[in-house]
RNA sequence: GCCGGAGUGGCGGAAUGGCAGACGCACUGGAUUCAAAAUCCAGCGGGGUUAACUCCCCGUAUCGGUUCGACUCCGAUCUUCGGCACCA
């Protein structure tokens, strides 16, 4: 009575896969002369919380397109690993005193057995965890690496991929010394060189997070709370590392050009790169004779590298806005601030500091409805026309953007109108809009009314005004004039700015790879600012043996706690030593893991070159859009280096990214009570304020209690769905994200129980497009598990007691109806997987299920190749049924059916006749017939004849065996 | 506010300029069964019409346009999801 017992399928293959080593890709095998297919997931982090049903989503896509790649003749790279470092094991750590190494691998255990029973094809002798000491010890290697590296700008070169470049990372000792550092000794020179790094430390703001016990980036800070749990964050200025992934930003950018990635998220790092070009400009501060004095020296001298004391450097995209500077604006955290600000301000000027200092990005937010800020009492001389302009802090000017500084201009920038209209500072325009120019929304909010008459602020480009000798210009050629005009005068030059900041790389934390370095203490053990480089060799460095992981209370990092055999140590030349205790961000792994995957087990170098050409970049590289912009910019940037730095010959990382979309939960229907109990319509309905009720009366606020309907309890109506016992009555039809707290969560391993991996995968693949957001629904599910039931059927003997093919199934020759309809199928699933189209592709082998089985005999050499096509997807089923069609080994290497295209032609074609583009009948016809053959015979047709007679055919549009359109008169 | 994606039956979706709704779910009716499950068969956007699955009208968020012909291309609007949000 054997049925379709999924259970005792995917245990006997997954049990087969694993002795006979099927998707193992050893050495030779890499090596040997074939396509090569690198296919990489997102490795996932091992949660405690198991596999979520997302997960399976993008791996079964892969899966598909790795066993699809095998049969094609390809040799492919399919590796899982984790990325294990992080927040998670260590809290986990605190509560409970085990070591985070202990619940990592336990979590690890897990996951892999989870992926183990879905059957995918991975290469498990590639696998290894970041946080395993053989892996991080590269890590380590290639921050070393990128400490070793500085970034030359104007380097010219062309890379091992033919192509010219301008700017280079290069090696430190490459780091031209200006002489007059270099008279100051070594030290001078050790201190410029490490100012120069792409890895370096700076003392600034950071978003620290008490509850947490670490820094975080700004991309992992959200609303003022960190990314993850939400807790509140405050800034407070620490001395941390850097990476200097600015130096990259416009090859980050522009190099995204060639990558088949989606466009939507090329857009989004471009944006998050956020490049704007505009010019420096210095406003000299001092009197008015001084400033005479000033600009003939800088006539002469030019623009210097860095501002001096006498100047405040502005940075703006509008220089041609220059004569409408009626004020400045300095961040609070400018270290101009003190020098300018005078007696009389001074007390205004500090509380304002103050405030702001112990603002968290959450309230900044908050209040960016309003500006605030105050005057220093000190002017600078606006360098066109000599005008002094007073200087302010405000906190809309941001210290890490730009220079800190900004020359404002009320007239032509909202946020300067807003201000200069709040603190009565003049207003004057310089650029008149275009005569038909309609205010944007922005700007229409700042309305204000002057003698009468509306004044808005204008940021667009128009024609020039009370600018002196420029008045007239265009804004654009304005820009060019003055920009060009300024730097002749050493007063400006053009420069770049961008969104995008340096990458903060240090965390507080036990749990991530311990940096490589070593701080110089002084005769009272005190850092002297000088730093050691581990060498290559002493890696891995290894986390010290703790016991107590308690987050210090301070931004002081936890492995201060290490032993002191571990923190410090002597030279031979009695140079006192200590090491960085900063970790490395959980980033830190997965910038690079795609590369250990191609060579994972040598203990020479972290890649080998020869590997790394053969097998690089990824070819498909498939997971979350919540990477679109964090992880896949830092890997970018990595690999950037490492191509720079000659380790690696591709200069981007992963050829083709695709995203997959996020599986939501069942779709739930809710209605709305008073507290009377009467339903009140969705649309009334709003979401309570923060701590009050959940739903509230839109109108009145009154609180309204909702409740889970059943689909029986609703009907549609139009476009809303309503209660059928009161229609008038709108409840709320809608998905929402799996969460524990709403209690939607499918977990895979109880639906591998109910009904099998293989209808798991399927069921994922025949949703929807791999990209688009879907609803789960269980009860697809079970429809999937019938059509493989079907498909066991279809070459099965359910009735037999033992497992034996269907007396239907004959060593019989096809019919030539059938052989079509399988060179159909196999032309159609082999484009659909070529496109990574499975919803289609299953949707096409269902047809073929449908079209066979009620045939009987039904011929083996039909069935054979459509086990072959079901096999990437189904592959536990696949393997069962082709062992059960007589074949002795695995399919995984059978070749993929080859599709006869003359077979695919059919004699006959029913085309549809329009008239006047609406369908009004349809003619058989032989393939390729003729117009005059066609329009006879949809002329005879007794329906388009109706439509024809009395009108007179101007025009017949005909496409051969598509569709013939009769245009009437 | 800005940027990007998406709106097609009760639901997931298919069709990317040429027969709208493939395939699946749900539902309805029937067969089988003592009964049920499972399975099999049929129907399934709305309205009208016919002796006839006959034919007609409407229909892919809304309004307008291009075209012999528009779910598909263009313009505007609405809704929704995602991202960014004082970046000078």
């Amino acid at each position: 009575m054997p049925r379709y017992e999924a259970r005792r399928i995917e245990s006997k293959w997954q049990a087969y896969w694993e002795t006979h080593r099927t998707f193992e890709l050893n050495a030779e095998q890499a090596r040997a002369d074939q396509e090569k297919l690198y296919v990489l997931d997102m490795f996932p982090y091992p949660s405690g919380e198991g596999l979520h049903v997302g997960h399976p989503e993008g791996y079964t896509a892969t899966d598909i397109v790795c066993r699809y790649g095998r049969m094609r003749g390809k040799k492919v790279l399919h590796p899982m690993g984790w990325d294990a470092f992080g927040l998670p094991a260590e809290e986990y750590a605190i509560r409970t005193g085990t070591h985070p190494a202990v619940k990592t691998y336990e979590n690890i255990d897990t996951f892999r057995r989870q992926l183990k029973m879905l059957g995918f094809s991975y290469d498990w002798s590639r696998e290894f965890s970041t946080t395993d000491p053989d892996y991080y010890r590269w890590t380590q290697w290639i921050f070393l690496q990128i400490f070793d590296t500085w970034y030359d700008p104007e380097f010219a070169w062309t890379g091992p991929d033919g192509k010219s470049r301008q700017g280079k990372g290069r090696p430190i000792s490459e780091l031209p010394i200006p002489p007059d550092v270099a008279a100051q000794g070594e030290t001078a020179v050790r201190r410029y060189q490490d100012k120069n790094r792409l890895a370096y430390q700076h003392e600034a703001p950071v978003n620290w997070c008490p509850a947490l016990g670490t820094v975080l980036a700004n991309e992992e800070v959200i609303d003022g709370k960190s990314e993850r749990d939400g807790h509140p964050v405050k800034r407070i200025p620490l001395r941390q590392w850097m990476l200097r992934i600015t130096s990259y930003a416009d090859r980050l950018a522009n190099e995204l050009e060639e990558l088949n990635w989606p466009e939507s998220i090329k857009l989004l790092q471009r944006n998050w790169i956020g490049r704007s070009e505009g010019a420096e400009v210095d406003f000299f501060v001092g009197d008015k004779t001084a400033f005479e004095d000033w600009k003939a020296s800088r006539a002469k001298a030019g623009f210097p590298k860095e501002p001096g004391e006498d100047v405040l450097r502005i940075y703006t995209t509008r220089p041609d806005t220059l004569f409408g500077v009626t004020y400045m604006v300095l961040s609070p955290e400018h270290p101009a601030v003190d020098q300018l600000t005078t007696a009389e301000h001074r007390a205004a000027v500090d509380e304002y500091r103050r405030q702001a200092s112990l603002k968290s990005d959450m309230d900044r937010t908050e209040l960016a409805k309003t500006k605030s800020g105050v005057l220093t009492g000190g002017y600078a001389i606006n360098p066109v026309n000599g005008q002094p302009v007073p200087v302010w802090i405000a906190d809309y000017v941001l210290i890490s953007y730009g220079t800190g500084a900004i020359m404002a201009v009320p007239a032509h920038d909202v946020r300067d109108w807003e201000f200069a209209v709040k603190f009565q500072i003049p207003i004057t325009p310089v650029v008149q809009p275009p005569a038909n120019y309609d205010h944007s929304k922005d700007e229409r909010e700042l309305v204000r009314v002057v003698d009468g008459r509306e004044e808005y602020p204008f940021g667009g480009l128009g024609t020039a005004i009370n600018s002196g000798a420029y008045s007239g210009l265009a804004t654009m050629e304005f820009k060019a004039r003055i920009s060009a005009d300024l730097a002749a005068g050493g007063i400006g030059k053009t420069a770049v700015n961008y969104r995008l900041r340096d990458w903060l790389f240090s965390r507080q934390r036990y749990w991530g790879e311990p940096f490589p370095i070593w701080h110089e203490l002084d005769a009272n053990g005190q850092p002297t600012g000088l730093l050691r480089a581990d060498t290559p060799e002493s890696l891995p460095i290894e986390l010290p043996p703790m016991a107590d992981f308690k987050p210090t209370g301070t931004p002081e990092p936890l492995l201060s706690k290490a032993p002191a055999e571990w923190l410090y140590k002597t030279l031979p030349d009695g140079t006192r030593l200590k090491r960085e205790t900063n970790s490395m961000p959980q980033w830190a792994g997965s910038c690079w893991y795609y590369l250990r995957f191609i060579d994972p087990k040598n203990s020479k170098t972290f890649l080998d070159p020869e590997l790394a050409r053969e097998w690089l970049p990824v070819d498909l590289y498939v997971g979350g859009a919540e990477h679109a912009v964090l992880h896949l910019l830092y890997s970018r940037f990595w690999h950037k280096v490492l191509f720079d730095r000659g380790h690696v010959g591709t200069p981007e990382p992963f050829g083709r990214l695709v995203n997959q979309g996020m599986i939501l939960g069942e779709a739930e229907l809710t209605g709305y009570q008073d507290q009377a109990g009467q339903f009140i319509s969705a649309n009334q309905v709003t979401a309570g304020p923060e701590a009050g009720p959940e739903f509230v009366l839109k109108r009145l606020g009154t609180p309204v209690g909702a409740v889970k309907l059943i689909a029986d309890q609703v009907i549609k109506q139009g476009n809303d769905f309503v209660l059928a016992a009161e229609p008038e009555i709108i409840v709320e039809s809608r998905t929402f994200k799996m969460s524990k707290s709403r209690g939607n969560v499918i977990n895979p391993d109880v639906v591998v129980r109910e009904y099998g991996a293989d209808a798991l995968r399927l069921y994922e693949m025949f949703m929807g497009p791999l990209e688009a957001t879907k609803p789960w629904n269980m009860s697809g599910v079970e429809g999937i598990a019938r059509f493989l039931a079907r498909v066991w059927r279809m070459i099965a003997d359910e009735k037999s007691e033992t497992i034996c093919l269907n007396p239907a199934v004959q060593d019989i020759p096809p019919s030539p109806e059938q052989l079509r309809f399988l060179h159909k199928t196999i032309a159609a699933v082999t484009h659909e997987l070529d496109t990574m189209g499975f919803n289609t592709a299953i949707s096409r082998m269902m047809e073929f299920v449908n079209e066979m089985t009620p045939q009987e005999p039904r011929p083996k050499s039909i069935l054979s190749p459509f086990v072959l096509l079901l096999s990437p997807l189904a592959p536990h089923l696949g393997e069962e049924l082709w062992e059960l069609l007589g074949h002795t080994s695995s399919l995984a290497y059978e070749p993929w059916p080859k599709f006869d295209s003359s077979l695919l032609v059919e004699s006959e074609v029913e085309i549809p006749v329009q008239v006047m583009g609406k369908l009004r009948g349809r003619v058989k016809v032989p393939v390729g017939a003729e117009q005059s053959v066609v329009e006879e015979l949809a002329r005879n047709d007794a329906n388009v004849g109706q439509f024809l007679t009395g009108k007179n055919v101007v025009k017949v549009i005909f496409v051969k065996d598509r569709m013939v359109n009769f245009v009437v008169k």
